[in-house]
RNA sequence: GGGCCCAUAGCUCAGUUGGUUAGAGCAUCACGUUUACACCGUGGAGGUCGUCCGUUCGAGUCGGACUGGGCCCACCA
């Protein structure tokens, strides 16, 4: 550890009134001209401490709770900066994804067509459209079809615009990001990433292609992952419906006589002719004479069995249900198993197909279905319900329900099953090797707090198929896959092209594939692009790649990869942690980072989830300028990982007072160190000043020491576990002490009343705590810690490029127990003061107090110290049996 | 249906392996302008630690049940 304590300055600057008025530009500009948190390249692994940042979405806004956990991560920054780590801490902005691209569209009113060619010379109609992202979409034939290229150029125009912005506020706030290593997720490297990671997954035969339901959302037109849904309470209704058998009943004394028509239940009568059998569970007496037999749908005429299978619940409905290509995710499970024919209905729009399906032959049937070709679910589902009261079919009335229904999570409409070609990944879903692997990375992965753990294991061991990486939409980072048309003009799916890895990134709906014309695109013996994008997720769980440079920087990827830290928000630990955790296994066959430290969520007084809807929320940057980046981040240090915390104002007041309070404090203490000539080297006057422990010998004094000793051990703890709040609380109890109590208490010898040794003591002692408080208050307070450091040190002598606090050297243990004694008996004499409503300053001719018998040796220790402090002109400190210290008498001077 | 977290002063929260009289800040009340700080200081008041049972010489702390709140997961006809 360097001497830190050589540097100081013999006559500090300090102001006349110290405010932190200011301080935010001032300091964020000279650390950017110092390069204060650079990254230095060329380090070793061991020596880096690197951080994947999570990249906020730049087409949203910033809210309360991104300044709360950000504040989090740059406190551990700041912390291993100082403790010598070479900090890698990027920063990374998403641009990619249906936010961005809905912005985009809606902003510079256009819509992506990858048909299209690259204009160069493209402008777009208008932009700037007021409350851009809250408008309503724009008509999609108002919008000026683009390229995907002019597409992503102009998402990358509007980004840079939020970028500026979101840099503004990290920077206010304190965050000690490397400006210099900045990502984006539409960005060239990104996308080139992304397609090279997606090539190596396809090589090794870890991603594939498969023609399969899939879960489709209407209104975006495109497949949806496992990890998009949410469930949500929809009204339905149980529509009864009959079903006649097509064989008669052989008659059979043994068995009961079954009744005439089987009734199932169903909230989806619109999908009958989707209807491809019944099925009850094996063991339920009363269909078991029925399996094997076959009924007739009702107004569509298609002949089914009915079958059994475990999942059938005999309680629930009538016990039988009807399976249908696709009415629930169920339906699958039964499809799949029992090998079940398709008769899909649905169109890519939610509409009923044109044409019946297979099945649907009869004429009765084919007229049936077309009063429901091309109608909506909804309105289908109306229609059917006419025709079965007409035909008699609908047994009572539909009995309305409550029940849960699939969602995207982005969408507006119910999810539907739709069988499509669709880009796989595997995760463990469908694979218990490989499951049985990514679990064990779980439990390999440190989590702060711990119990975190279990919902990533609750997520992967629910897993019920592979990862769903392909997207229908346009924007976004497009699969490198070219097909080869066959002579009849259709794609061959399972021959794609590829292109080298050091083509990345293309796009092949305008790239050419090696081997081909631009004009054999789409024709017989050419080739087609694959049309599809990847899921966000796809490209930001490369976060880690993307920023440690994994395809073209080996040096920078060798020194901070694996990455030490993830600090992400708790509701995306299936989603991003995960595929994060996925991909480097997959890769690098590694975890992607050591340490995983989970924020909560931002509570409104309300007790409710803080949310951008509510229209009330305050916007981060006026929260910044009206309480000051110190006590914001004062606010969020004092709230724990994982742990939901109420906004609350009056803490960022205490945090405000906390900042003007180091500032006063160090004035006051840095007023002694300019006055004493034994503090500088006598042949050098001007020169730096020694704050040498060794002129430390007064007992208070050691004591002080001791316990600030004490105080650096338990907060470097903290912090090395990610306990922000405990390392802060230490802190901070033990500063107001040295305020309210120490400082009191060597007011009187520091300024020559005990003699020069006494003074000297006292001089060094506020120096060293000085210099050591700054320190371990930097992570929390950046803004006013560096204010005060530059009062006594050399311009470019960031307090944040100083060693943290080791335990001080003392020549001697200092005796703890000394200041919180001499505090005690202070406070006795003060309450006597209180008590008689005089001032603090007001004489005591005489006062006794009663110390504990063990603790009378510390008291005396101190006696010169209390004595001046209370302003006494004789104190008794008399030892006591008892266990607290008390006022025995207490003689006001008239 | 399975699981996780939480419940301590009016409010926001600490309370490390069980151990004297359960702490802090805010708010509140009283007093004091004191040569670092009125963007202040000093002191006071305020809690049967959600409920019940158990383990123990001893439980805010450990175990069980329950109540209430938040969240995650689930194949939800």
């Amino acid at each position: 550890m360097s001497q830190h304590h050589d540097t100081s300055h013999l006559r500090p600057a300090v102001p006349e009134r110290p405010s932190l008025d200011g301080l935010e530009e001032k300091w964020d500009r000279a650390w950017s001209a110092q390069g204060a948190y650079a990254f230095e390249p060329g380090a070793r692994r061991d020596e880096v401490f690197s951080i994947d940042t999570p990249p906020p979405t730049v087409s949203g806004s910033l809210h309360v709770g991104h300044v709360f956990s950000y504040t989090h991560t740059d406190i551990i920054a700041r912390f291993e900066r100082m403790r010598g780590k070479n900090v890698f801490y990027p920063m990374g902005w998403d641009d990619n994804g249906l936010p961005t691209e809905r912005r985009v569209q809606n902003y510079y009113g256009v819509r992506c067509d990858p048909s299209l060619p690259y204009d160069p010379d493209f402008s777009p109609p208008r932009q700037g459209q007021a409350g851009g992202q809250g408008a309503k979409a724009s008509k999609a034939a108002d919008q000026v079809p683009v390229s995907r290229r002019n597409f992503v150029e102009l998402c990358e125009r509007l980004s840079s615009e939020d970028e500026k912005q979101f840099e503004a506020l990290w920077r206010r706030l304190g965050l000690s990001v490397d400006w210099s290593q900045t990502y984006q997720t539409i960005d060239a490297h990104a996308r080139a990433t992304s397609q090279l990671a997606f090539l190596r997954n396809l090589a090794r035969g870890e991603a594939y292609q498969q023609l399969a339901p899939t879960l489709w959302d209407v209104t975006f037109r495109t497949a949806v992952a496992q990890a998009e849904l949410v469930d949500r309470d929809q009204p339905g209704a149980y529509h009864r419906v009959a079903f006649a058998l097509t064989d008669p009943i052989l008659p059979d004394a043994a068995a009961p006589a079954p009744s005439p028509a089987i009734h199932i239940e169903t909230t989806r009568p619109e999908l009958l002719p989707a209807c491809v059998a019944l099925v009850a569970h094996p063991d339920d007496e009363r269909y078991q004479p029925l399996f094997g037999r076959h009924v007739k749908v009702p107004l569509f005429g298609a002949e089914v069995p009915v079958v059994a299978h475990r999942l059938a619940t005999p309680d629930k409905g009538s016990g039988i249900a009807m399976v249908c290509t696709f009415g629930d995710v169920t339906d699958v499970i039964w499809w799949r198993e029992l090998h079940l024919p398709t008769r899909a209905i649905l169109g890519w729009d939610g509409r009923i197909l044109p044409e019946p399906p297979m099945g649907v032959d009869s004429p009765a049937g084919k007229a049936a279905y077309q009063e429901l070709a091309g109608l909506t679910v909804f309105s289908a589902r109306r229609r059917v319900v006419e025709m079965l009261r007409q035909s008699g079919d609908l047994e009572g009335d539909p009995q309305p329900i409550t029940h849960p229904v699939k969602f995207f999570e982005k969408g507006e409409k119910p999810l539907e099953i739709i069988p499509t070609r669709q880009w796989y990944l595997t995760n463990g879903g469908a694979d218990e090797a490989l499951r049985a692997r990514l679990l064990a990375r779980g439990d390999e992965l440190t989590w702060h707090p711990d119990f975190m753990r279990v919902r990533y294991q609750n997520w992967v061991e629910g897993l019920n198929s592979d990862w769903l990486i392909s997207r229908q939409r346009f924007f976004g980072v497009p699969f490198p896959v070219w097909y080869p048309v066959d002579q009849f003009g259709h794609p061959v799916h399972d021959r794609p092209i590829t292109p080298p890895e050091d083509r990345l990134p293309v796009d092949p709906a305008s790239d050419t594939p090696a081997g081909y014309r631009p004009d054999q695109r789409g024709q017989p013996g050419g080739f087609i692009a694959d049309p599809d994008v990847m899921d966000t997720w796809a490209t930001s769980s490369l976060t880690p790649q993307i920023a440690t440079r994994w395809r073209d920087d080996p040096a920078l990827f060798e020194s901070t990869f694996p990455m030490d830290l993830r600090p992400q928000a708790q509701d995306i630990i299936r989603t991003w942690l995960f595929a994060t955790v996925v991909r480097a296994d997959l890769e690098q066959r590694s975890l992607p980072f050591k340490d995983a430290a989970i924020s909560g969520f931002i509570l409104d007084p309300d007790r409710k989830k803080m949310s951008k809807s509510q229209g009330n929320v305050v916007t981060p940057m006026g929260l910044l300028e009206q309480h000051g980046s110190d006590a914001v981040r004062y606010w969020a240090a004092s709230a724990r990982l994982g742990t939901d915390a109420a906004f609350e104002p009056g803490q960022m007041k205490v945090g405000r007072r906390l900042a003007i309070k180091i500032l006063n404090a160090s004035k006051f203490s840095l007023s002694f160190l300019a006055a004493g000539p034994e503090t500088s080297p006598p042949d050098r006057p001007g020169a730096p000043l020694t704050l040498d422990p060794a002129l430390v010998t007064e007992p208070l004094d050691r004591s002080m020491l001791a316990n600030l000793n004490a105080v650096v051990e338990a907060a470097t703890e903290a912090l090395a576990n990610y306990d922000h709040t405990r390392a802060l609380e230490v802190t901070e109890t033990f500063f107001w002490t040295f305020c309210d109590d120490y400082i009191e208490l060597v007011k009187a010898r520091v300024n020559g009343a005990a003699g020069a040794v006494g003074e000297a003591s006292a001089r060094a002692a506020l120096g060293l705590a000085l210099s050591v408080l700054l320190r371990l208050f930097a992570p929390f307070q950046p803004f006013a810690t560096e204010e005060v450091w530059s009062w006594w040190h050399a311009a470019g002598q960031s307090v944040h490029r100083q060693p943290w606090p080791d335990p001080l050297g003392l020549p001697e243990p200092g005796d703890r127990a000394v200041l919180a004694v001499a505090g005690g008996v202070l406070g006795a004499l003060r309450k006597a003061k209180s008590e008689a409503k005089v001032s603090m300053r007001t004489e005591l001719a005489a006062a006794t107090v009663a110390v504990p018998a063990a603790l009378a040796p510390a008291a005396v220790a101190a006696k010169a110290d209390i004595t001046a402090a209370a302003r006494a002109h004789q104190l008794t400190l008399a030892a006591s049996d008892t266990e607290t210290i008390d006022l025995v008498s207490a003689t006001l001077q008239p």
